[in-house]
Parts: C-alpha cells; structure tokens; sequence
DNA sequence: GATTTTCCCATGATATCCCATGACATCCCG
DNA sequence: CGGGATGTCATGGGATATCATGGGAAAATC
C-alpha cells in the first residue's frame, strides 16, 4: 500500500471528487468502499487521506509509541489529559467511495482547503493529501529546491562520489 | 468501531438528541437499539458515550489491567475496596435509540453538560464524547495548539520536516 | 388528568444511486 | 502489425434515498 502520483481532479457542483484509480487501487483489497480524509494536525489548508485500516494503525502507533503499551486504559479514561490519536479523531471523516469511485467531499474539508473548480490528490506513500491546485504548485517549486539541498547534503556526510 | 468526526446537534424543545449517522453506523450491528452515556470520571462537563459492548469491555480492561486476572473473584466479594469498574458503572446509563435515530438525553446529562440549543457529539475513536458547544470551541483550540506542539517535538528528534 | 415519553408523519437539504458520454488505453484477431 | 472492438477513467446529470429537524398524536407514567 503506497500512494503515488499527483493529479488534479474536478469538483462538480454537487461537490463530488473522482477518487483516481491510482489511489483506489491502493486501498485494501477487502475495504473499498470507504476511507478516511482528516485535517492536517499542523499545516492549516491541507487534509489528509488514508485508508480506514491506514489510519487506524497511524492512530494505533501514535498510542503505543508515546504511552507505552499499557497507556491505553488511562487513555480510555482520562479525558482531561490531552490525547493526540482522539484529536485526530474528531477531526477525521469515514467517506463512502461510490460505486463508481467518486465521493462528495463534505463541505468542511472544501472549506478547508479553500476549493473552488478544481483539487490535486497527491500521494505521500503512506497516506495522500487534497490541495488546492495554486497552493500545491507553490508548495511544489518550495519542495524542489529543498529536495535538491537535500540530495547535495546527503553526499557530503557519506564519502565523496557522485553518481558513482 | 471507531467513532470519528465532530457534529454540532441541535435539541429540541423536547429534549431529543440526533444521534448521528456517522456514529450509528459505528454502533454493533446486532445492537443499534441502545447505547450507554456516562459522567467523565475527570472532567466535569463532559459526557462520555459508547455502545454497549464498547463500554462493558473497558469496564473488562479496567478490572483486569488494575487488579489482574485474578481481580474479578475479589471484585465481586469485595464490597469494601475501591472499585474503578463499579463507580464508573454507577454514573452510566443505558439510552434508548428511537426508530429515526434520536434519543432523548436525561435530565442529569443536560445539566452536567450546560447545554441549551445544542450538543456537540465528537469522536474519540474508541468513544465518543458530548460537550456543550462552546466549551468545546475552547477546548478544541487549546487541543490544536498542543497537537502541533506535539508534532514539531516528534520531528525534532530527527531532523526537520513539515507536514509530512 | 396532566406531564412525560414514545411513535409516526412531514420537510428541506444533502448525499447516493444509476445511467450516459467522450477521451484514452488496452486487447484481440486476422 | 494494424485497426476495430472493448474496457476503463474522469465527468455530467436526473431520480431517489437518507439525514437532521420539527411537530402532532398515541401511550405510558405519576
């Protein structure tokens, strides 16, 4: 399950975005029908996607990594403390996928992204986000640059060679 | 089973709460008719909701991580003891979902939540919660704040990276 | 017999189902 | 190897179902 690609989608005016096959194909074989879109946990304007089963295991880790094993009863209880994986929760939709692949993205999450005609599905490997199209190209140019500072300070730490 | 997504749920002059489709669904498929509310056992002004089996297996968790396997006899004999389980049992109640999918939500829950026109049912995965909406509000942006906080600690420990 | 609870019907908004279409891509068979 | 046939993908739209809400009337409770 590794979510590739970019791609931009229309919305139409009942408010429905066509899942891309590519996408689709990556959701487990046995849960189709439906996946989980939620709101960036720090980076307002872009809203995550995953599968059902992808989400709960991200949830799940986030539980056990920074409570430990046995944290899941104080978890349950405690509602005072602040709990990362519920934040997550209540900021997260099941969305039905229609037979044909399309589904209608609730108006919180257009609002979110600031949609208007048109949104970019974009994977991210382990889970996907929904941009808005002017925003992502932006966030693009931004991340090549990075990329290739990136890839250049990965070679000095090692020895010298290039390409080899 | 897990609860997600937040809605605001307005009631009505008779005192009916919509329970809605996204957590209905999320209810056993063999016991949609009835599910239990009970006093946040730490927070005062929350309300705290699951279905029946969901709630009876914390209260299994509850038992058997605290006192062991062994704990159950003792519980049951033991009138004397500090039992967690039985406490959180007695401030629990048993709701009745109507055909369309509304309850009415008893007095004492009205008023430990302070709510006027509206509930805000949100999801905590392995529950969910009912506040009053405004409180809430607060909640929710003080929860934002530490969620990113949260996140930019579990990215310093490697190197940089945004969103992700 | 008066208040509360439960059942049923009504309604506007939204979501879902189903059918249709043009653009590609793939397949197949001679 | 070509070219018709078939399939899938992204999109559009009409008809239907569901959701959240309001309210009347029957049933239960005190």
């Amino acid at each position: 399950m590794a979510f590739r690609s970019e791609i931009l989608i229309k919305l139409d005016k009942k408010g429905r975005v066509q899942m891309p096959a590519a996408f689709r194909d990556e959701l487990p074989a046995d849960d189709r029908n439906a996946f989980v879109l939620y709101h960036s946990p720090n980076l307002p304007g872009v809203v995550n996607g995953n599968s059902r089963s992808g989400f709960d295991a991200m949830l799940d880790r986030l539980r056990t990594e920074v409570l430990g094993p046995k944290g899941s009863i104080k978890v349950a209880l405690d509602d005072e403390a602040f709990d990362p994986a519920g934040y997550l929760s209540a900021s997260a939709r099941t969305i039905a996928l229609e037979p044909d692949g399309r589904f209608s993205l609730p108006g919180e999450f257009a609002e979110a992204i600031g949609v208007a005609d048109g949104v970019v599905l974009t994977g991210k490997g382990e889970k996907f986000q929904l941009w808005n199209p002017a925003r992502w190209q932006a966030r693009k140019e931004a991340d090549r640059a990075k990329m290739a500072a990136f890839v250049r300070g990965l070679a000095s730490e090692n020895s010298g060679g290039g390409d080899a």
